[in-house]
DNA sequence: CTTGATGCAAATGGTTTGCATGTTT
DNA sequence: AAACATGCAAACCATTTGCATCAAG
């Protein structure tokens, strides 16, 4: 399923190194990122799953915890639509192509974009790294509807 | 520069024939935002502008306008980083790269997508139509600096 | 004249922050 | 012990909404 060889403890090991505190909202927080895979969470989503075990961890801590971890580089920051704001492990680069008719939810792996990569390194210098780009569009089933 | 053969009047008359009443504040945004170009306004910029001359028109007027211009299909939404949204024609097509080091962006012709629309199609049968996408990575000069 | 658009003020919702306290190192 | 993370409540900011009034058709 793609580089999901990351565990919590590798991770944290990553804080570590970058100086910051390892804690037990950290660990829960990673926890649920990991587990979540290539689902998307959001601060929210986490706040009520944590919740279950951990009552006391506040959605405030969440969101500290995460920029903690997008300043270490272990997640990064993902938008959907007008939802809020979602995470994911670095380490997980894909895409998604979203049908705007329906609503369906392509997962692409990171080497579509290679072409693209390619040209604006050649015509600008430019070295892309892209993470998690939406690509809007009509899907097979909505395209053959119409 | 692009297709920007788009007058405010042509604009308004597809406005109008979409049912929707043609109006001083709908008129305003949608000079700012063909003034505008390729430049991005948010709807806070918009009425700034806008309040230079008509003060009297109220930033919620200016979001309720772009929503309809959004449902009209005449404006598309747009979001930056962190930043709040922004608007743009739908006519102008267009992507960007974006260095995550100095901030610099680079406006892209909307064929250096071609290559994975191309690869959608043919490994997925799903039409992407990609408006405005962001892509990360490091400039030519921050990539020679690193 | 009728319906839809606007101004204003107040509500909303995600996210951030100040501060005192608890925890990691 | 010192520095940093946390809980809580309050602040923030972009955006939305209710309602009475005004203007476009």
């Amino acid at each position: 399923m793609g580089g999901d060889a990351d565990t919590v403890e590798d991770l944290l090991s990553r804080l570590r190194a970058g100086g910051q505190r390892v804690t037990t909202a950290r660990r829960a927080v990673l926890a649920e990122i990991v587990a979540a895979g290539s689902v998307h969470l959001t601060a929210d989503d986490m706040a009520r799953r944590i919740g279950a075990e951990h009552p006391d961890i506040h959605l405030s801590t969440i969101y500290r915890t995460l920029d903690a971890l997008a300043d270490a580089g272990i997640v990064a920051v993902a938008r959907f639509r007008d939802e809020p704001v979602t995470y994911h492990l670095t380490d997980d680069v894909h895409h998604h192509a979203v049908c705007t008719t329906c609503g369906a939810t392509l997962v692409l792996e990171p080497d579509v974009l290679d072409p693209v990569r390619r040209r604006l390194l050649r015509d600008h210098g430019f070295v892309a790294d892209p993470h998690h780009l939406t690509i809007g569009g009509t899907c097979a089933r909505c395209a053959r509807d119409a």
